[in-house]
DNA sequence: AATATTTTGTGATATGAATCACAATGCATA
DNA sequence: TATGCATTGTGATTCATATCACAAAATATT
């Protein structure tokens, strides 16, 4: 979703940063679009928690640089449902209801994060139609993605899943056949619901295959028809 | 979500039925309150398909009473996501988006819908902020419902999804622990991730160590702790 | 009522992937 | 540079559940 289009058009001062938004928004430029400069934003080094499961919340994140994963406590180990990269609001769902924080986030890379009231993020709601229609687009989005997301796990065997993992770093976060892996075996075991050991056998076996090159934790897609023939069959 | 909180306070018909709502709504109280008459619905009979994937639509549907499943082609089979009752919208993700269905939706018992067209109903959001932060609530809802329910699928083994899935259908869908199951097993085996054989097996089990009791499609839970119990070790 | 069709029950077997166990490597920090 | 902790690689074994195969009910259809 592109966020430069839901400047509020209110006369106020930016109620993050006290300052008079040259576009004339609730939330001056560099609060709502990332941008601009990095005032009024706080940093988080790889492995911060930024959202955590449990705890009262009453602001809602914008992110505006970096990379998060989005977790939660299951019944036998913490489930990664997402990856999410800038920019992005996060932590909706949970800031919205009842203000426990329904899940987790935390940085998987350097990450930048404005804080916004939830209260003026629903005044914002109010006031801008098309903010709030953009919203609902992207909670729908979210939505379908999490039915095609949990079909394909609950579906797929290990291998296909896998391969899905990677080409979705590659096409959805990266933009690019090449890239450094950002969670460690385990994490993609806890994404893609296997074992650690799995994930070690199977990314092998791709390598042994010449489907892709690993060297260290970076990742060379070689033969990407492969991959998708992988996450086809089963 | 109630809905009879969200009757849009404007001064026109109805656009479904052209009657001059009572309460001031632009959808008159038989299309936005299921309690009211069934003027401008359509009837479908079980097993009738009410949204089909992969169809365009420029409707928004209100389902005002019956069940349905909400189903989408998965890798191998047809994976139900959920069991929805009235009232409530049904394809508003399908809709917003690109108006081709992603999902379908299946009558599993007598249902009444009453179809309403996008554009109204995304005027209906523009001018009704209470509705549209209605609908936003709604959809974060799902989402988190959706994390946890992909999470334990995954994490949780055959069993514990049985036990889920009976006390989902006690607590939320029929609001008694004596219902008639209204699903085939094949079905809740596409529903629970096992396969029909499992379901089979796994609810003989369940009524031999006197959890339920089975009479035909009738189920009747004759002991909650155990389920629970079951849900949770694996 | 009689036949067809879908749904269900249950055994036997096959299999994908978890788990256990331990070595090896990499990475951080003193 | 050395020591410690986290990550990774790989074999052997176990286990839950899918799959196959067929019989028995139950439901629908003529």
């Amino acid at each position: 979703m592109n966020h430069n289009a839901y400047i509020c058009r209110m006369e106020n001062d930016c109620i993050k940063c006290s300052v008079k938004p040259k576009v004339a928004g609730v939330l001056c430029e560099c609060c709502l679009d990332p941008s601009k400069t990095n005032h009024a934003t706080v940093q988080f080094v790889k492995g911060d928690m930024i959202i955590k499961q449990g705890n009262y919340s009453t602001n809602v994140a914008f992110l505006r640089k970096g990379m998060v994963k989005i977790h939660l406590a299951g019944p036998s180990y913490e489930q990664i449902v997402r990856i999410v990269k800038a920019p992005a609001y996060l932590g909706l769902p949970t800031t919205f209801g009842n203000k426990i924080n329904q899940y987790s986030i935390t940085a998987i890379s350097e990450a930048q994060v404005c804080y916004i009231d939830i209260d003026f993020f629903r005044n914002l709601l109010k006031a801008n139609e098309q903010f709030s229609y953009g919203i609902i687009l992207e909670l729908c989005q979210n939505e379908l993605e999490s039915f095609r997301r949990c079909a394909n796990r609950t579906q797929k065997q290990a291998r296909g899943n896998l391969a899905d993992m990677i080409l979705d770093f590659a096409t959805n976060i990266f933009e690019s056949d090449t890239f450094i892996l950002p969670i460690s075996q385990s994490e993609m075991g806890n994404l893609v619901d296997t074992s650690r050991e799995s994930i070690s056998r199977m990314l092998s076996e791709f390598a042994k295959d010449g489907v892709i090159r690993m060297t260290g934790k970076q990742l060379e897609i070689l033969n990407k028809n492969s991959l998708q023939l992988i996450s086809q069959n089963g």
